[in-house]
DNA sequence: TTATAATATCATTACTTACTGATATATTGA
DNA sequence: TCAATATATCAGTAAGTAATGATATTATAA
């Protein structure tokens, strides 16, 4: 049994957001356009992950609402929506020092680590 | 090809905080202990979730530090670790209200949705 | 000390999702 | 118009994970 009874509708939706952040190739990315916008390919070479891969992340972000994608020419130029985007990875990273320390050992479910 | 360069360790690890709030069941828990603090079977009742899931689930969130948990007699009193997990919660909920819209219909993964 | 209540643990299973590789689309310059 | 570059899309697959049900642990009261 499982109900999850108050406001299930927008905690699906929290939940989905988290789960934009919650994936390290993502991650990787709003990290790099934390400095300053980058295209496709600058994100490519600063994360190190595959074309399809970047463009398949950048989708879910943009569609989500926490990147936007301007064309110039046949480039595309990708910044954060919001400062608070940042805010919250700062914030994250607040915790980590702090409380989160047990992150490390934690053993409930595995961030994959992506193949080298 | 898959790299992540720049440190890829603490991506990771930051990925798997995020985890923790991305899930509908651990967001329900953590949401219903911003109010104030709650046993086990307090929670149980207000997120209509089973014993055995709410209790792998806080030892999820305890495990990561999201969580304190407190004995009292046979009783179990969790409460959130930190104000910062309530703000990082309240930081969700302004991004989605305003930039994350698209988050409702991104269909690039779904929160599963728990058994009714 | 026994029965009961509260909570935790753990293996299984069904479902989710990230990566890859191939292909499609868009833009520019020759 | 054609070739080349930049980016997007999509199906298949391998791997991760949440829910369940059974069982274990801890504490209290009778």
């Amino acid at each position: 049994m499982v109900l999850v009874t108050p406001d299930k509708t927008g905690l699906a939706v929290k939940a989905k957001l988290f789960r934009g952040f919650g994936d390290v190739s993502r991650l990787a990315i709003l990290d790099a356009l934390r400095q300053r916008p980058l295209t496709v390919g600058e994100i490519e070479r600063t994360t190190g992950l595959t074309q399809s891969n970047v463009s398949n992340h950048l989708g879910c972000l943009r569609e989500c609402g926490l990147v936007v994608g301007e064309r110039n020419g046949r480039y595309i130029t990708y910044q954060l929506s919001d400062d608070r985007v940042s805010e919250i990875l700062a914030l994250a990273e607040s915790l980590l020092a702090d409380v989160a320390q047990g992150i490390y050992q934690c053993t409930r479910y595995n961030t994959p680590q992506p193949n080298e």
